[in-house]
DNA sequence: GAGATGATTCCACAGAGCGGAACTACTAAG
DNA sequence: CTTAGTAGTTCCGCTCTGTGGAATCATCTC
């Protein structure tokens, strides 16, 4: 056959997840509907959709089909996998709270960050970008922190997979431009995103580091015209590396006595 | 063949979904001990691992494999697919903040009682059913009040796939008690938990219904020794059934102009 | 009632997933 | 430095299973 793609990946897996993906962005949805969007014989989506329906993963409700709420487990399951993830949550409360605006905790995973805290303060601007979410390192506070204490090799991997896409007007493409930055954010202890991700909106973070390693990132973002001066530069990454510096503590010192949070089925 | 096991369903999509179950009870663990736990060959667990991590459902680090962080997005797809679930988010802590107790948002998917929100008051006992968890809805304050507003046929349905265990010393077991405890609840229109889903815990819970159907229960737990007399049987449930109020009228207005709540990939 | 639409079941075929065996990469030990 | 031993990866042929098309069934609509 010509169509070797990609690699031997599992069709069958694949196209189980390719019907999730499509629930998950069309909300219910008929069997026909999505055979056509993916381009599958009805047959085949319909034997699908009922495995996954025996799963529970997916629910019907008449001729609707929709994503089923097991995932909310598998998500939560995620979620704590590492016992730093839920330790992180009141110190994003807290940021949320003293500086009024969003506050956020984001870790890697396959060269993405994901939000795995996400916290509205009083003046917050609104939802969009919610636990879950994935963005590409490069373009984000949070992501440049994290890469900035990532080895230079990783960082490489996860360029070349993802590139460097221009999310805004001030998203760094340039490869060698980013190394530098990551070096102001190394010497600083300090990352910013001058709307880089998103026109109109500014964001700082800083690293939550265990054993050198970055974990994850504390990160505050909020409209570029409230995020400004002193407060932007200087107070608001003060208030974070005082949270990040508390939770390196307790993750450093709950990764010794770590058996105990063991979560059986 | 002999073996016409339960339907025709793809077994390939059910093996991908057995490891990433084992994954989700095991935490890290490497490729062996997986290939043994569900009797796989380790070449066919090898391709699945391989196909999950290209999918960003299954992080490797080194030699362990665990479970992926894209499982937080589709958790939060599932958390959202119903406007009306976020809207019972800001009631749940509401309601943790008046009674101090474990607050909870309930709803029900292919028989069972998912967890959606879970806020903990102050004197609130430990965790342990966090967001996500699953419960059969027989033995439980929230499944009461969710089985009560539903539809005769439905209930049969449920009780016939689920059955109904006992889980604490006061657990329901007879279907012709559980109806006549269903027949009260609707009296009532609230229902109550001594005892029967884990001994020492004690429950209440309003459902929140949209067109005359339940989508939802509010729930409040706490240890019985302190859910008692007039607080457990009236002003808890007063709370309750004022926050499920409310949340109704919510839910069925934002159910006319619901279109704006669409979130795109 | 007739016609259309969509879901479900049936069926035959070939492609895809499977397990066993061979191979490679690391460690540990002698 | 060599030799086992362990765990992960790749290879390969077989057969079984997932696949799409067609036929059937269920629901609405006009």
């Amino acid at each position: 056959m010509a169509d070797r793609n990609d690699n031997d990946a599992i069709q069958t897996t694949n196209t189980s997840f390719e019907i999730i993906h499509a629930l998950q962005e069309l909300g219910p949805a008929r069997l026909s509907t999505i055979a056509d969007r993916l381009g599958l014989a009805e047959s085949t989506t319909h034997r699908h959709l009922q495995t996954l329906s025996d799963l529970r993963y997916v629910s019907r409700d008449g001729d609707r089909y929709q994503i089923g709420l097991r995932f909310a487990r598998l998500g939560r399951a995620a979620q704590t996998r590492d016992p730093a993830y839920e330790m992180a949550k009141p110190h994003v409360q807290e940021l949320a709270e003293e500086t009024g605006e969003r506050a956020q905790f984001v870790v890697e995973d396959h060269g993405l960050g994901i939000y795995l805290h996400v916290e509205t303060g009083s003046r917050a601007v609104r939802v969009g970008f919610g636990v879950g979410r994935q963005i590409h390192l490069h373009s984000s506070s949070a992501g440049k922190a994290i890469l900035a204490h990532s080895p230079r090799e990783r960082v490489d991997d996860i360029l070349d997979q993802w590139g460097l896409p221009a999310h805004a007007t001030n998203t760094i493409t340039d490869r060698d431009a980013l190394y530098d930055e990551l070096e102001t954010v190394r010497e600083r202890g300090v990352a910013f995103n001058r709307e880089e991700h998103v026109d109109g909106l500014n964001g700082t973070a800083v690293p939550v580091k265990r054993d050198g390693r970055a974990v994850g990132a504390l990160a505050v973002a909020g409209p570029s015209h409230r995020l400004t001066g002193e407060w932007f530069e200087d107070e608001v990454p003060s208030m974070m590396l005082a949270a990040a510096n508390e939770l390196e503590l307790n993750v450093t010192y709950a990764s010794d006595a770590s058996s105990t949070d063991h979560i059986v089925e």
